[in-house]
RNA sequence: GCCCGCAUAGCUCAGUGGAUAGAGCGUCUGCCUCCGGAGCAGAAGGCCGCAGGUUCGAUCCCUGCUGCGGGCACCA
């Protein structure tokens, strides 16, 4: 039986309890939805459920009364083994112990497929994140959305929602000139412009242009910027695209700014939001009324001299996005973007839509990397800045995107880098995986055995140790955790919730023999268990996939 | 000045209205003739920043204050 099972049937008993009379109150006062929680201490149960103080003032009636009548119903109900009531109210459940462990069988069937809702199912999201300018690599700013956000599109989907993961590539404009130029400069052996890019990277991008094609240098200086420009972009997005490939993160659409031009989007951006009537023309330029919902002040489309601002393109593409079906235009910013998040909610306000339910704008805060006690300030590839590919060189894929992960986004992150490469319950990433490395090293040890507890007649009742009975409320409780974490844009939880379960598990290894010993026989305690741990081991291995962190046999 | 975020154990941090507020690290004490000790059990350590409010009940929601971080372009 899965928590939500049992939330089921706390309803269905109010209900019976309403309907036979013991319980004096209107049926309007059941809330339409409840959910089971675990008690902190197991003495209390395996769930508990506090739809008795829900209902207390609807009813009108005293919570341990209503917690009494419902108490009443639940006790006859199949599977449940012992109500009691607690406290002001608590109605403590305890399942029977076939009921409880059949869980284990469901989740081993069900596969990779267990923990997946149609909590958000209907949903039609655009994730856009990271969008870094073409003009340089990946870095350390950029790298908590990578991860995060990566996550975020996996969890997202596994509630049911459909996702695109989008990258938006601010090809176009003076900082792509600024950025030809410095690459030009560098091939040619002058200094860079005072303005322009300094980066060491600056450098192999003009050794490797100049090496595919020497006589580019030989161009005349107009034609060689633009020929240097249009090299270095795509050299650059292409290592781009890389670094985020070995990191885990693949993106659905790459969507280049100049493409938006191009095809006319920017006009039809335009032309939506004049429809709406809130562009106005002063000083000779062009402005979007964007006080009207919450901005601090007014934001200008076209510059006096008649080029297109950034914040044009901005519009444009959020028209353009709600123009190809998606319902919610996710944003993840990092905080120094934050000044972005009003405008952003009011181009949407402005083109007609509901600033609530159509655009959202997250705000991550800034990772700092200590080592040594000190702040890494130092890129071993681009001199100043400290990129993606350093982070990866210097732990991994796994410790990086999981340390990256496990914290929520709206406090500062600090990663020490001492720590992320050691190997030890310091270091969370390597707790969760080795739970799921000992489980699978048992699995094979049972498979040398010949014992096939798939197939050999599982009782779900054999699983009454304490260890067992909470290593089973965990487990149940997976499918809930991701759809919370995919509603509130939370992957942390998850991240969370594997290393409680691997404590859980831990506790369970330490207290339940599993495999025989010498020439002890197969008992059914044996198959049970065996099917308590490969569900285990199932639901790591779900959870850090949600993650992108790899889920290792042996390590 | 205005806007956003944060404040929980010595340190780094979980905890979106429920029972005795949790974890890791650090300190102290135990557990491998036995399935992976990269593990487990225990001890010590707290005015959940301060003051009000809402609620049967607040670390959580609201207001003010204090402290810290970030942001306020006809830049990209």
């Amino acid at each position: 039986m899965t928590p939500e099972d049992l939330a089921q049937l706390v309803l269905e008993s109010a209900h019976a309890a309403i309907a036979s009379g013991t319980l004096a109150c209107d049926a309007s006062a059941v809330p339409a939805d409840t959910k089971v929680d675990r008690p902190k201490s197991r003495e209390h149960g395996d769930w508990a459920s506090n739809i008795a103080m829900q209902m207390a003032k609807p009813a009108g009636l005293p919570p341990r009364s209503i917690a009494e009548a419902v108490a009443a119903e639940l006790r006859i109900r199949p599977g449940v083994a012992q109500v009691d009531i607690a406290g002001p109210g608590f109605i403590n459940v305890f399942l029977e112990a076939g009921a409880a462990g059949a869980l284990a069988q469901t989740i081993v069937t069900e596969g990779s497929a267990y923990g997946r809702t149609n909590s958000s199912a209907g949903e039609k999201i655009n994730l856009e994140f990271i969008s870094a300018n073409p003009t340089g690599p990946i870095h350390l700013g950029h790298t908590r959305w990578a991860a995060v956000g990566d996550a975020m599109a996996r969890v997202l989907e596994a509630a049911g929602a459909e996702v695109a993961r989008e990258f938006y590539i601010n090809d176009r404009g003076a900082q792509m000139d600024k950025f030809g130029a410095s690459v030009m400069a560098v091939a040619n052996g002058q200094p860079v412009p005072e303005d322009g890019y300094h980066g060491a990277y600056v450098h192999d991008l003009a050794a490797t242009i100049v090496a595919a094609d020497p006589a580019i240098t030989s161009l005349p200086d107009d034609e060689q910027l633009i020929a240097f420009r249009e090299a270095a972009y795509a050299l650059q997005l292409r290592l781009q695209q890389e670094v985020l490939d070995s990191f885990n993160t693949h993106f659905d659409v790459w969507y280049s700014e100049r493409t938006l031009h191009e095809s006319g989007a920017v006009e039809r951006g335009m032309d939506k939001l004049r429809e709406h009537g809130h562009m106005f023309e002063q000083d000779g330029a062009v402005w979007l009324r964007t006080t009207d919902f919450d901005d601090d002040k007014d934001r200008v489309l076209v510059r006096s001299n008649g080029e297109l601002t950034y914040f044009a393109s901005d519009t444009a593409y959020y028209v353009d996005k709600r123009g190809r079906g998606f319902d919610r235009c996710i944003y993840l910013l990092g905080a120094d973007h934050h000044g972005y998040v009003n405008r952003l909610r009011a181009v949407a306000a402005c083109a007609g839509d509901d600033a609530d339910r159509n655009i959202e704008v997250l705000i991550g805060q800034l990772v700092k990397m200590m080592k040594g006690g000190e702040e890494v300030r130092l890129s071993k590839r681009a001199g100043n800045i400290i990129t993606l590919e350093d982070l990866i060189d210097e732990v991994g894929v796994d410790a990086a995107r999981y340390s990256l992960i496990r914290y929520p986004v709206d406090s500062p992150l600090v990663l020490d880098l001492d720590l992320l490469i050691k190997r030890t319950s310091e270091n969370p990433v390597f707790y969760v995986q080795y739970a799921h490395a000992r489980i699978s090293s048992m699995l094979r040890q049972a498979m040398d055995l010949g014992i096939n507890f798939r197939t050999e007649g599982f009782d779900p009742a054999e699983l009454v140790h304490e260890k067992e009975s909470a290593l089973l409320a965990a487990l149940g409780e997976f499918p809930r955790v991701v759809a919370a974490a995919a509603q509130l844009r939370e992957p942390h939880r998850v991240a969370r919730y594997l290393e409680d379960l691997a404590t859980d598990y831990h506790r369970f290894y330490d207290a339940c023999r599993v495999l025989p010993q010498a020439d002890e026989a197969v008992t059914p305690t044996v198959v049970a268990r065996l099917m308590l741990c490969d569900a285990t081991r199932q639901v790591l291995s779900n959870g850090l996939s949600l993650l992108g962190v790899s889920a290792p046999e042996r390590m």
